[in-house]
DNA sequence: CCGTATCCTCTGCGATACTG
DNA sequence: CAGTATCGCAGAGGATACGG
């Protein structure tokens, strides 16, 4: 809808890894698929509100699926698709850099 | 200050690159030292206050350096420091990244 | 267990105008 | 040319409560 003038690809990584908890989820789902209370349990400083909301935002950018289960209780899990593997190489280099200026 | 929970490194390099017009400067830093006008005419979309507002964030962070010249008019030029050339390899990745998914 | 609905706060962003 | 000062707004982020 809304045309955007950009400066460069940059950007458009830009802007998905601006959102606040995006980063995390990817990285927790680095190993497979995660359980939506999963992330509740180890997602520090969040709520349930803002990890639904940016699951459906990656969803919407196609970086992850969504996996359900018709069972009680209901049960749900999120892989990433390529498209949100390709960001791994990213999400560890960022891993590193925080280590190395961040933690004593 | 004040104290955050966090859940692992990759939140700090992410609150980093968060910021909206950090990472073009950065990028557009990463072959020397730029001039205030340049990043004004190469950074599409933006205005003076926010390349101000977001250079100086830089600084605090230690990711770049000023160079003041006291000539009429007035010259300033902006480099990378180490901490910010380590940011360089991450911002590549993201550039492909952004060309092989966004760009036609 | 999973997700939605409100409501409210706060700040990032942008436009504009002005100073040295 | 470089930088500051105002003002305003939209939307991200967060707390809480409810429904399937």
């Amino acid at each position: 809808m809304e045309e955007k003038i950009y400066t460069c690809p940059l950007e458009l990584t830009q802007k998905i890894l601006s959102k606040k908890w995006t980063v995390i989820i990817l990285w927790l789902l680095r190993h497979g698929k995660v359980r939506t209370k999963d992330f509740k349990n180890q997602i520090k400083g969040s709520n349930e509100k803002m990890i639904i909301e940016h699951l459906n935002y990656l969803i919407e950018e196609k970086l992850i699926e969504k996996r359900e289960y018709d069972v009680y209780p209901k049960k749900t899990e999120y892989v990433l698709t390529e498209k949100g593997k390709d960001l791994l190489p990213i999400l560890e280099l960022m891993q590193s850099y925080g280590k190395k200026y961040y933690v004593k």
